[in-house]
DNA sequence: AATATATAGTGAAATAAATCACAATATAGA
DNA sequence: TCTATATTGTGATTTATTTCACTATATATT
């Protein structure tokens, strides 16, 4: 199965609702919506994980539910480190709604040494330079980079020159990385302005 | 000019690449290779800004973050609120990389009667029994919202009630809204799932 | 000044995504 | 049991987006 990402981004969200779904049904209807989509969408997206519905009832919301963790991986563990713990990086080792994905945060990386040693959220922060061996040796593949511009090219060279394999890039930078290294821009302002500039409804 | 929202991401990634620019010029090749995209895509997005090139040299780097910055309203005013001081909130007050394109966060809110009065970066935290009170004076129409997920609708509800016409929703819930308010989702763990899952290339 | 070439610009084609329209059907209700 | 209807499932259509392939041209080079 190939899903694109518009598709998983919409199972996100339908993982959502159901997370606070207390029927024991839910119709293609109404979670367009709350989502405000095409109701033909929502049942395309979900037959493509081979779910059935029931016609004037619609879907079983607890079968629906543990058949998107299942595509979602949900549940399975994807360690990573946090490299850079100023404030972003400090939030998002806080951040409760990233374990229940299955995504979790070993340790934090700084470069400033008045912050080694911290606990955060039960995860110790480590100097940077002790990055590449514990990547190695605890085989992580996804960095979480929080750092501010100016060193996160700097900061990617070390990554990738680790063994990482996937940067989630908080910073608002474009990373140069080797072809074995994948990206995500998280364009927290080119999101920022979709929203404002398009308010088209 | 109706920019789609995809091109309007994609503006703000060149303009990252801009704002690191120190040659005179720069070629669309250039660009796209950085992002891993097709470079004719980047011509006929900044075609829609008008901008020009010149043969064998490409675009004037000054010229077209500046005319980027127009187009994405970089540094028109947008006045914000951040509703829920937790660690995600006060990281998002501290976030340095807003206030260059444009958005201003005025204050905090929080329910808890202990943060009321602290100052992070500047930003007063103010109990959220005073928020339609300031959102009507100040007459402010965004809402950055980073509550937990069990307070989020009840906190729309307010938000939409104080006159707030934006939600920009940090939470991993889903909000029911009047028509005339919009929320983006930004759904944090959707985006990490789709750069999990599709490693494709 | 002439020439070769890198690059912008762009219509056409291909691909992807969303929406529409409606047939099929299981269920609720009479 | 029968009937009306809400809902799924889906092919067809439309719309949006990306990629391709090529032309035009300004510049660097000889």
């Amino acid at each position: 199965m190939n899903l694109s990402d518009k598709v998983i981004n919409r199972l996100t969200l339908y993982y959502s609702i159901l997370l606070g779904w207390r029927a024991e049904n839910i119709t293609s209807a109404q979670i367009a919506a709350l989502l405000r989509i095409d109701a033909s969408q929502v049942r395309k997206d979900i037959k493509m994980l081979d779910n059935v519905g029931v016609c004037k009832v619609g879907y079983p919301a607890a079968a629906l539910k543990k058949s998107i963790e299942q595509t979602l991986g949900v549940g399975k563990a994807k360690e990573a480190f946090i490299v850079g713990a100023g404030n972003l990086g400090t939030a998002l080792a806080k951040y409760d709604n990233f374990a229940p994905y299955g995504l979790n945060v070993l340790a934090l990386f700084d470069n400033d040494p008045l912050k080694a040693g911290r606990i955060i959220n039960g995860k110790e922060v480590f100097d940077i330079s002790r990055l590449s061996d514990l990547t190695r040796r605890l085989k992580v593949q996804i960095a979480i980079l929080t750092v501010p511009r100016e060193f996160a090219q700097s900061v990617a060279d070390l990554l990738a020159a680790s063994g990482i394999k996937y940067i989630w890039n908080f910073s608002p930078s474009i990373l140069q990385v080797p072809d074995d290294v994948r990206v995500w821009n998280e364009n927290l302002v080119g999101n920022f302005l979709q929203f404002t500039i398009n308010h088209k409804d």
